[in-house]
DNA sequence: AAAAAAAGTTAACATATGTATACTTTAAAT
DNA sequence: ATTTAAAGTATACATATGTTAACTTTTTTT
């Protein structure tokens, strides 16, 4: 019997570094991985759980930039001749535990560089990260705060949403002042004054501190494209 | 006598089209090369000129991405394998005259992956691309739009700015519509407000329609980062 | 040259968002 | 179990930005 199995890119690229053996680390909720500007000469691809990255401003305040809940490399900003060696993001496990392929840096350009898959994958990636990235500088561009506010909580279906009967549990909590960095909304309660309005007109319910995306269509609605 | 050339990237690019005998169109002031959403199975190098990339909003709106005034590829957020041909962006001459390779996009992507020097020309592309535009976003999203405009006229030093005795001279002339698409600013009266009070400030001054940048500092200083 | 369209300017008022504070509830640390 | 820190909520007021309108100036079209 001959089972053909499809490998997605991804599923390639995680079946390629378990083979070459490349060591795996865990590390626990509310940690982090890597600090934005601090050097670092390794490369991590997530294997399970969630990060978030941000950026740290200079006046200190925090700005989201994603959370990845899937096997993705966390980022290949620098390449293997880069001048900075500086990490672009912080990167905090949010997950209760998380586990990361680590990779030296020139090692895992090697790879890349010795396999047209894996190059590939990567131009693949830069491309899939690129077109989002505009997509959303649009949404965060052409809408207010609540636009942006409705945009994100329409995200969190993709990557924490499970159907219930009622609508969309989004499975992971997400505070306020978490909403507030990934929108560039200046306080937490700023933040809920708009979910205050989200609830009173029904598109949204909070059970046990997880949204339920109740009228999709309303958060639609917000979001100019 | 030999004489040896070390060219930056764009410029082997432009070099290989040449030597390949890409055919060259030549559009002008105001007409459109590739309209968001029709299919285009070409590929345009910009060869000189200046050219803006826009989306239209559904609503009407126009989402300016960005200026582009040197030699560069137009857009690459689609491969050769893409399903989607549609052209992800309005491109519109902003010169008097703006002259472009086309090249079908199947025979530019050949190009390139028989080319280890180009696939390291797409790879920086990609990447430098992402880093810019993770930038902006943040900038974007953690400034109000004051600072979104701030942001925006020092970005214009970059690619129009000529130093003068009393400041920077940006020699391209910016309307407040073109603010307003690029920062989000809902209309070009909101845009002028805030112009005036950088007016007021001694920020900038405006000549023959363009901005002149007095005081580069309390742009960088109402900037986020 | 005349007419029309596009762009700049200002003002008045409406609405959205920021800011500060106080208090309550929940989670984390001891 | 107790204490402390973090997070949610609500309110009042300040400020930034949206919206509309009117008018002026400049550019483009006829």
């Amino acid at each position: 019997m001959i089972i053909k199995m499809v490998l997605t890119d991804i599923e390639y690229l995680m079946n390629y570094l378990e083979e070459h053996q490349v060591p795996k680390i865990k590390k626990k909720r509310h940690t982090y991985l890597t600090y934005h500007g601090l050097s670092e000469h390794y490369t991590y691809i997530l294997k399970d759980g969630i990060i978030k990255n941000s950026i740290i401003l200079k006046d200190g305040r925090e700005f989201n930039l994603s959370y990845i809940a899937k096997p993705d490399v966390i980022s290949l900003l620098r390449d293997e001749v880069s001048r900075s060696t500086d990490q672009p993001f912080n990167v905090r496990i949010e997950s209760d535990y998380a586990t990361f392929y680590q990779v030296k840096r020139v090692t895992f350009w090697d790879y890349v560089n010795r396999n047209p898959k894996l190059q590939n994958y990567v131009k693949n990636y830069y491309r899939k990260k690129l077109s989002e990235n505009i997509f959303r500088l649009q949404r965060m561009v052409m809408n207010g705060k609540k636009g942006a506010i409705c945009g994100f909580l329409y995200s969190l279906i993709d990557l924490f949403g499970r159907k219930i009967e009622n609508g969309w549990l989004i499975d992971f909590i997400v505070t306020n002042d978490d909403i507030a960095g990934f929108c560039g909304i200046s306080s937490r309660s700023s933040v809920n004054r708009t979910l205050k309005d989200l609830r009173n007109d029904g598109v949204i319910t909070i059970k046990n501190h997880k949204f339920i995306i109740q009228d999709i269509n309303y958060l639609m609605d917000q979001i100019a494209n």
